[in-house]
DNA sequence: GTGGATGCAAACTCTTTGCAAGGGA
DNA sequence: TCCCTTGCAAAGAGTTTGCATCCAC
């Protein structure tokens, strides 16, 4: 049975409230202003479990660092390829599983993430 | 100035000659039939090295698994939910970096994953 | 002969696990 | 009280690095 812990409702919460997509280290971080007794392996062991119960995504980008997004709709992702940021990308697409499945490819969900410079970044290039 | 090696050598043609994507340890496991000296670091530095020089996509999953891919030509990829094993994916699709673009989003290229199963474990499953 | 590439082992990063102590219900 | 959750530290996996040796040019 699945108890409550103020540690729990941290992590969910630090995750929940941003819209960047923290790495597991930069939720620590966030949630050490509330806990700065908090173990890392507390913050990986709430991760994984929204990963797991399916109320956060898991992004790894090119680089392989491994990023959590608490929304879980279909939408794509950036990732700047100066800063290593990713943002959230919500554009029109047409249904790529359905293309997929259409020529035989099992496809339940896809991961679709661009690269690229972001706003910030090719704003400072341009000064 | 860049020098010849055997060991460079096997390391592409391995990863040249199959249509898999295989992970570093495969590499090296293929490598070694040749070389049963070659270290693992060497694979490491020339899978790199073809990666940053653009002859070889690195392909993360979502299980955090790294595969090599020789062919760089914008293509999508499968990911298996039952076995972890990628494959290609060669479908038609409309130019997503382009509707990227046109929302404003900087994307250089993107990198497609689908999740599903496989053929091969979907016929195990039929067993 | 020169200096880039290798093999080995150690280091390093990120993540997970074991276990005793803590704290919700 | 029960036993799930935590904090700590140690282990583990995957990858990188330092350095002496090797070998292509």
């Amino acid at each position: 049975m699945k108890r409550h812990s103020r540690q729990r409702d941290a992590v969910r919460n630090a995750l929940c409230s941003v819209k960047s997509h923290p790495t597991a280290t930069v939720v620590y971080d966030m949630v050490r202003a509330e806990f700065p007794n908090i173990s890392l392996a507390t913050v990986y062991r709430n991760l994984a479990e929204m990963h797991q119960s399916g109320d956060a995504l898991m992004l790894t980008t090119k680089s392989g660092a491994v990023h959590f997004d608490a929304d879980t709709s279909q939408h794509s992702h950036h990732c700047c390829l100066t800063c290593g940021g990713v943002s959230d990308v919500f554009i029109e697409l047409p249904n790529l599983c359905e293309i997929a499945n259409e020529t035989g490819c099992d496809a339940e969900y896809y991961s679709l993430m661009f690269y690229g410079e972001c706003d910030s970044c090719r704003s400072k290039v341009k000064n």
